[in-house]
DNA sequence: AGCATTTTTGCATTCGTATGCAATATGCGT
DNA sequence: ACGCATATTGCATACGAATGCAAAAATGCT
């Protein structure tokens, strides 16, 4: 079809020459909504059909001074809800012309190293969906002008913009739905325990289990971690007082103390102990697991995430925006069930108290 | 500390001014081994910390025509392997100064849409990741002079370059194994069937096994999905001549297998039925499955992908080169054993047949 | 056809940084 | 202190595309 060599490096202005007409012309035939004629614009297309021009999204964000570039900070991906909400963020993000780049690892100590690339690629929106990140770059960026979401966390202040679902209620729920299941002795497995997912979880748990005159809850420290979680449930398993029901703060530590749970310590779950987990990802759902679990609506988190950026950057106004979502206690087998207010909707089972 | 206003889009030239030196000095300041005395360079140092200034990587891209972002394409994260493959890949790129710019979802039909991101944003770099990509896109990218790497799979013509496993070996280890073991009618679950790892794995398989005389495998449709591949188990253990050895073409599916087989067809693993997989994925190692799995060594496979890719951004010379590893046939639970030839390194159960 | 209005076009400039070149400053040896 | 070699600096330009402005072309109206 094209004779000549498709080398890259095609400039509008080698375009322009080809068709005849001036670099300006080239340059509105790939903008949208620009002064064109439907004649000129066909000879720039077949002019660039033929050189294999393609603008150069650079030179163009110099000038733009945009460019469509979000940068997505997650610290780790072994646990699948993040890969999830990457996936969907790509989809949403790709869908609105954006393009994404990812930053992974852990930044704990000082926040420079990531914050100076964003601050270099002049990102045009910056999603950080990360438990462990230290609240000091969010601000940063916010401050430098660039809009900010934290997704799935918050911090005190709330100078940036947040996604998170109703942790502390989802606490609550657990906790509800643990008593209701007729257990008696409580025990928490955390996550990261600076983390604002972490505290409100525990918070809303403890809080519902106090009032209902439990105060003495046996805790295990598991930072998100699976090796973490396992040597806390190790510890907690092997304690003369060991529960009978668990709240692990999130389904990927879950697995991990189920795991532990039944093959080191020959439990029957749910029998012997009752599990519940957060997030319900992917492997609660699992044959071998059954997880119950509170589910946070990952797509809509994802997709209030991306419309609170668009709607900063188009607007240019960046005023910080809370969203907060609700999930539902998703019952499957890791956990007793109490003799009412469990009910399904659209084949799945939920805890709905009050309504048997 | 700073009393200014930190606000972006600080300029060179503006730093310049305020140090008293020209615009190329502050350039020079930021450029590694330009010549610059160490006394402006204080200076403009001083000057672009007032300022909170940072390069602007994009004018920068343009100018000296790399952008250093590398592209990574990978269809689908829910594949633990692949979200692994990402973190490490962030690790390295990282370390040599380079961004992750992140493209997901399947573009089987038209590599377009894709394809012009890419070029437009004038990558150093392409990371092909995924099994399922049509391989007009790869070639497109190489004829545009960027190089291009194909992660785990390669492509008939080896124009471009890969790092892949010896995946016929491992079919062949595997069917080994299992004959070893005394099993009598063999499965396969595949992945994709036109993808090269799938296609390898399968011919290594039947290989061995006919050259031990078995010529009839059973064989189901998994196209490296759950669902597809949960249904392909359903069929194949409700017929009459169910296998006693499956080998599912990775571990991803081999998980959702396994699932089928002990929680709606009670079968016992493996004594009614031995599972093998590939990849030695996170799922692979949890106490629920203990699969036994041929491992594909991630990290060096990625440290490979790097190196390549660095050399050709250096060299500029795009010449194909084909890295090829080897894993270990990882011998965990799922599957029989046989009476010689697992051995254990570093605490790690191995199959190497010929030693016992 | 003649004039007013709108659309299309090209020119010139801009974005922020890097770099070749010539000019200047510094250092060294004697 | 002088001359020469070397290190440092600033000037001017380039990268590739977008855009305000004015000129030119096309269109509409009477």
């Amino acid at each position: 079809m094209d004779g000549g060599v498709k080398k890259s490096g095609v400039t509008s202005s080698q375009v322009a020459r080809r068709a005849g007409v001036s670099q300006s012309a080239v340059s509105r035939t790939f903008t949208p909504g620009a002064s064109i004629s439907p004649k000129t614009r066909e000879k720039v297309m077949a002019a660039a059909q033929e050189l294999g021009y393609r603008p150069n999204a650079i030179a163009r964000s110099l000038i733009t001074n945009r460019s469509r570039i979000i940068a997505v900070v997650m610290a780790y991906l072994e646990n699948l809800f993040y890969p999830d909400v990457l996936e969907e963020l790509g989809r949403l993000l790709v869908k609105e012309n954006y393009r994404l780049l990812l930053f992974t690892g852990h930044m704990d100590r000082d926040s420079d190293p990531v914050f100076d690339q964003l601050m270099q690629y002049r990102v045009d929106g910056i999603i950080l969906a990360s438990t462990t990140l230290s609240s000091h770059l969010s601000e940063e960026c916010a401050t430098a002008g660039i809009p900010v979401v934290l997704f799935n966390r918050t911090t005190e202040r709330d100078a940036v913009s947040s996604v998170t679902t109703r942790n502390r209620e989802g606490g609550r729920r657990i906790a509800e739905f643990l008593i209701a299941g007729g257990h008696r002795r409580f025990g928490y497995i955390s996550g990261v325990e600076s983390s604002s997912t972490n505290r409100d979880r525990f918070a809303g748990y403890r809080e519902a289990l106090a009032e209902a005159g439990h105060d003495d809850i046996v805790i295990g420290v598991g930072n998100y971690d699976r090796a973490e979680a396992e040597a806390a449930a190790r510890e907690m398993f092997s304690r003369p007082d060991r529960p009978d029901a668990l709240f692990v703060a999130n389904d990927h530590m879950a697995v991990a103390v189920m795991d532990v749970a039944r093959y080191e310590f020959g439990l029957s779950i749910p029998n012997d102990l009752s599990i519940v987990g957060y997030d319900d990802v992917g492997p609660a759902r699992w044959a071998s697991y059954g997880i119950t679990s509170m589910s946070q609506p990952m797509k809509r988190m994802v997709e209030a995430t991306v419309n609170i950026l668009m709607g900063q950057i188009s607007s240019g106004e960046i005023e910080a925006e809370h969203r907060i979502l609700s999930g539902d206690l998703i019952v499957r087998t890791s956990a007793r069930l109490p003799k009412t207010g469990v009910v399904e909707i659209d084949g799945r089972r939920i805890y709905k108290p009050g309504k048997s």
